[in-house]
DNA sequence: CCCATGTCAGCTCCACTGAGATTT
DNA sequence: CAAATCTCAGTGTAGCTGACATGG
């Protein structure tokens, strides 16, 4: 491309590469398109371990709130009930999480973590916070503060 | 679900739906829960009107920076090209972009904003700022413009 | 009712074609 | 001007993901 061109006058073509106005004026398109690149980003990072992000918010449910029964956590954490069967049968095959039928209601299935999981989820925390680091580069710790407690507001009112 | 009901004890399970706090700790996480709904609702929206939210993008492209070669518009969004060639379709097809070989260089094709183009990214944008307005209800004037300018901030840096 | 399996649509990415431009 | 090479738009395909539908 223009990559061999020194670029005399780079100002020249400033736009090129820019977004539209009528699109960066939108929270709405921004929180989406850095929610994305986030997301991408740490799931780039969880593929290198063969896991997705749904296996991470398992893991933090679990350990954030004890043993559930299956339905629990596809009522907590707003995953479809047949994926969530494909990411239970992932996260055991992987000896982080632990099966037993409930015996007071042999219909459940009561999903709970192994200490090789709360170590998996540890390290799964770090990568997540790696992410973080890269693309909340620009702000300083106040303003991350600033940022998280807004987003976290938006988040309670969805 | 429980949408019809009152909810006589709704204190009483307060746990069921929250979210881990592994998670909510992670801003990370946040924008891009916040931004998957955002622009699921979005998405929504323009469904309805059979476009989806790459429309939106090329129709604001065209708007703020004027015609582009469909290069240009894939360079400029991060498209793919072969995708682009289908969105420029169907805008084409509802006469709101027109497509105009480049006498200079005919392998580049022009594409130009309508007048019909014009009026419709205002439908669109309204749409968009109706989302808005739902997803960042919890806050006020002052906070979100302080959430638009952190988050201006942070997509530069992407 | 709860869990499991299968299917389907949408999006993204990749390879290829043919027209046209550029270089040697 | 001829041949090789590159660029652009367009077509078609395959993989992945998430939502839905059916069976156990």
């Amino acid at each position: 491309m223009d990559s061999a061109q020194p670029a005399p006058s780079a100002r020249s073509a400033p736009s090129a590469h820019a977004t539209p106005p009528t699109l960066l004026d939108l929270s709405t398109y921004l929180v989406s398109r850095v929610g994305k690149t986030a997301r991408g980003r740490l799931a780039a990072r969880l593929a290198r371990r063969e896991l997705r992000l749904w296996d991470m918010a398992v893991l933090a449910a679990l350990a954030d709130f004890g043993p559930h029964a299956q339905r629990e956590l596809v009522v907590r954490l707003g995953v479809d009930a047949s994926d969530m069967t494909k990411v239970i049968d992932q996260l055991a095959a992987a000896g982080w999480v632990e099966r037993a039928r409930d015996p007071r209601d042999r219909r459940r299935v009561s999903v709970s973590l192994t200490p090789e999981g709360r170590t998996a989820l540890a390290e799964l925390d770090a990568e997540a916070r790696a992410v973080q680091d890269e693309v909340l580069a620009p702000l300083d710790a106040d303003e991350r503060r600033a940022l998280h407690a807004l987003l976290l507001r938006v988040h309670q009112g969805l």
